[in-house]
RNA sequence: GGCCCGUUCGUCUAUCGGCUAGGACGCCAGGUUUUCAUCCUGGUAAGAGGGGUUCGAUUCCCCUACGGGCUACCA
């Protein structure tokens, strides 16, 4: 392998990381630190509207309470920065010139309002509105209207997006294939595919555009990522084309879908479901975490890592150095996985029995002081000895070592 | 609706054409423990359905069903 790798973790700070999104974090540790390579952090805030305030502190120090520290990223900065997508606009207005004088892209003037009635119109009539070759001539844009107009509309100020052309019948082939680590090759039908945007008219770029711009700059190697992407894939492999890139290794990930009922777990099922689905606690909402819980990040991110994937072998109890070492991209499945949260506790049961004495001790030894107990270290290490094998979380420690203090 | 991905015990999963289909969680029963928890032993329970290919399919192919995802000037 002579590339070097280098992976990223992108979320966009629409709040907290939620545990798929963690998921996604580790298993791209794990590959990164296997191959001696990067892991990098990205923050993905193009969209304004959806922007929290402190959800990406939020984010750095969930991924640090799990030991997943990047090696680059707003925060520890690196070569290949800014790490906000916010802060490289410039870079993006380079680059959407390029499509577009490259006639890869093109200006289009059409009002979210406009193109709402298109949708609901052909709603109407059974159909769905694509936009794409087979309208993009009997809509506004510079391929529509002549040169002149489209200058004048420019200078004008009047609002604008850029699509992608993302297909032109007759010149190109239909049939599109594009790969998958996990999944293999997928086939795409190019003319069913829209000009999606890359350009908005707030000036930002849509994910799509600037993942791949700074996927391409950052020097990524393998795109790891949840499975929800999977349906952008042949997009984004046109975007690389359409650069003339090489594209990086794809790998998507099976999601992790609610204990029961339907769908996949999501932020907004806060702890409705009986169970937190944050590592840390997210004050904004009273939304509790795994850390706030009791729970040891070496536990959540073992029952983590094999949600989707698993060694192959018997063994089950790994830590994170562990999982460097058996980590498999190869292994990784392909159906998404029910978190089980009763699993998940067992799981930390089970590392708090495995904790080395004088470790446990010290988890024992803060409880007591936040009591506002005191005691000999002798009788704290006898004590917590005894209580050990009983507590399935740190939450619980009080509640079984309170015998020998009252 | 359209497109894409998937489908082994209730759940997480092993199996890479030839197994009594293995493990783990949960649950049930028994044992250890003064009680509870821990721990130990045993039990429960699965290849979605239908076609092929093959001497032989859970494993390969097709169809159907079901599940999931995407279909935004969100990521």
């Amino acid at each position: 392998m002579p590339q070097e790798v280098r992976v990223r973790f992108a979320p966009s700070p629409t709040g907290p990381l939620h545990i798929g999104g963690l998921r996604t974090a580790l298993y791209n540790y794990l590959f990164a630190c296997q191959n001696k390579g990067a892991f990098v952090l990205r923050v993905e805030d193009t969209d304004r509207n959806r922007f929290v305030s402190g959800a990406e502190e939020y984010i750095q120090e969930a991924l640090a309470w799990c030991g997943l520290t990047p090696d680059e990223g707003p925060e520890q900065g690196g070569p290949f920065g800014p790490y906000r997508q916010s802060e490289r606009g410039d870079i993006y207005a380079k680059y959407i010139k390029v499509l577009l004088e490259k006639g890869r892209a093109y200006y289009a003037f059409d009002s979210a309002d406009a193109l709402d009635r298109h949708r609901k119109d052909q709603e109407a009539k059974g159909k769905t509105f694509v936009y794409n070759w087979h309208n993009r001539l009997k809509l506004e844009n510079s391929l529509s209207l002549d040169s002149a107009e489209v200058e004048r509309r420019l200078s004008a100020g009047a609002p604008y997006v850029v699509r992608f052309k993302m297909f032109e019948p007759n010149k190109e082939a239909e049939e599109y294939v594009v790969h998958d680590e996990i999944r293999g090759q997928i086939k795409a039908d190019l003319g069913l595919l829209d000009d999606k945007i890359l350009f908005k008219s707030d000036g930002m770029p849509t994910y799509h555009f600037a993942n791949v711009v700074d996927d391409h700059l950052m020097q990524i190697s393998h795109v790891i990522r949840g499975e929800e992407w999977l349906p952008s894939l042949p997009l984004h492999f046109r975007l690389y084309e359409a650069f003339g890139w090489a594209p990086p290794i794809f790998a998507h990930l099976p999601l992790i879908l609610k204990p029961s009922g339907k769908g996949k777990l999501s932020k907004r099922d806060g702890d409705k479901l009986g169970f937190p689905v944050f590592p840390l606690e997210w004050k904004l909402t009273g939304a509790s975490g795994y850390r706030e819980q009791g729970y040891l990040p070496g536990a959540l991110t073992n029952f983590l890592a094999f949600l989707g994937w698993n060694p192959g072998t018997e063994e089950e109890f790994f830590n994170l150095e562990d999982l460097i070492g058996s980590f498999d991209l190869a292994r990784v499945h392909k159906a998404g996985a029910r978190f089980d949260p009763e699993k998940n506790r067992w799981f930390n049961q089970q590392h708090i029995q495995r904790l080395p004495l004088d470790n446990w001790v010290k988890y024992c030894e803060r409880v007591l002081l936040e009591k506002n107990v005191s005691c000999d270290d002798k009788t704290l290490a006898e004590a917590a000895a005894l209580i050990q094998d009983r507590v399935a979380l740190v939450n619980d420690i009080w509640e079984e070592i309170k015998v020998f203090f009252e």
